[in-house]
DNA sequence: GGGATTCTGTTATAAATTTCACAAGTTAGG
DNA sequence: CCTAACTTGTGAAATTTATAACAGAATCCC
């Protein structure tokens, strides 16, 4: 049982994502004890927040000395699901698509792009970063045959439905949609939308309406 | 005065983003009017919460009738001050911001991208876009220069404190951070982090531990 | 060895956010 | 003109999330 308790706040899993980040940052620095309070401030959250956060999944400090730095990354890890390696497939290779095959981090961190599909025959058998670009006909083979099961949309927003289709009927368990548009899904997948936009929209109403406050 | 209350939620903030994806969708649609029920539905969320979010900025819609799309649209837009275009100044232009670079809906939905930033001398000079990559010292000239208002981090994360310090310098009013990395700016600098790592472990996280429960 | 100090885990408290419930405004139809 | 059917805007209630406070555990230093 990775959780002690019921219900995770998204909030929390989107923090402890921020506490990897900066606890690895830490341990590049050959820091290997750290407090919640240290930690906290590097992360800009509050110091009862990251305990609370770690109370949901066990007991991974020492009291009055802190959190060794390896084991909290290692049991942050294991709590998040992220201690093994997940097989992603990557649908639509256009200009986000191709960015994404080609960052060598996604890997490192155990998000393995073992599928690239498109359905333009002029990409189709195209090779980027060492990855042929199949036909997206070829999704339910490759799913099975690669245990693929995580699905990334990355193709234009009115082809995102069809895409989440072929992913769903291949049998993927997770979806990311990097496509601004909303999209249907039984509700046993996993579906996670990425909508750069927010970002800049927050940035936009931020700058012109806190001035004053804050 | 664009809104009407003291603070407004972060999450307000981007289920309005949602709600405008979600309303041009119907506008493409032909649909003319929309009642928070049924956008309530298209977006996932409860009605009470549409008409809650919207009531932090004014009021938009006709008892008994609903809301007119196109007028709500416009209502958001300036409601979130994106009524009006930004300039933004991308900082690193590898794999992520030559992606960004090449995106058309960038300057469609008004934030332009007026100036690409990078150090790398083999770089400086090529033209990607119909935009000249220049070096990052050129920043506090462009960035008086042409506007710029907006920065966009898309340097390695070891780079992003020293691109952030840059920007910050030439006078920027925000900032959205691509690279994963936590970096310290002035109070009075608005910072936007993106992380896509966040939605994998979310995804993975709710794969694998989500089975039994929701 | 013991007292001071540090720091976690957890309970209690506070704050924020979401949902409910309904008065008030709108339209349509007879 | 009046009733029935809708739908918004909003105060109150419920729920969720964050912060504070502190008992319990570990270390350090004399
Ligand atoms: N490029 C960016 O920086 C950026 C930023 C934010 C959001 N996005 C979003 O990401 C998505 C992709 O953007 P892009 O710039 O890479 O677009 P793109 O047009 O360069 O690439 C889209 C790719 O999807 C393929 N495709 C279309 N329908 C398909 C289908 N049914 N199955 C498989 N492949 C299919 C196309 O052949 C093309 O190769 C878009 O929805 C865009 O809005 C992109
Ligand atoms: N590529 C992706 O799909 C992806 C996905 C998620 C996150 N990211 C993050 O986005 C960032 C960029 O990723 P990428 O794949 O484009 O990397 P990249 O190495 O292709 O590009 C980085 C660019 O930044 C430039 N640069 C370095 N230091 C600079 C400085 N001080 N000033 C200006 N320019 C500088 C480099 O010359 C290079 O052109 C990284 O932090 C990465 O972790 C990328």
């Amino acid at each position: 049982m990775a959780v002690k308790s019921e219900h995770i706040p998204k909030a929390t899993i989107a923090r402890l994502a921020t506490y990897i980040q900066v606890l690895s940052e830490f341990k590049r620095e050959g820091t290997d004890v750290v407090s919640s309070e240290r930690l906290a401030e590097a992360c800009s959250v509050n110091s009862s927040q990251i305990r609370k956060d770690l109370a949901y999944f066990g007991e991974f400090g020492v009291r009055g000395v802190g959190y060794y730095v390896q084991d909290l990354i290692t049991s942050i890890k294991r709590s998040l699901g992220i201690d093994r390696a997940w097989n992603c497939a990557l649908v639509g290779v256009g200009n986000l698509g191709r960015a994404l095959l080609r960052h060598r981090e996604f890997s490192r961190k155990g998000f393995i792009i073992r599928g690239a599909f498109d359905c333009d025959p002029y990409k189709i058998g195209e090779v980027v970063e060492g990855m042929e670009i199949v036909c997206s006909r070829q999704l339910p083979a490759k799913v099975k045959e690669l245990s693929l099961e995580i699905g990334v949309i990355t193709t234009p927003p009115e082809r995102a439905q069809r895409a989440a289709n072929y992913l769903v009927g291949a049998g993927i368990k997770g979806i990311i949609n990097f496509a601004p548009a909303r999209i249907a899904v039984p509700k046993h997948i996993h579906l996670e939308y990425v909508d750069f936009f927010h970002y800049f929209y927050a940035a936009a109403f931020h700058i012109r309406f806190d001035d004053n406050r804050d």
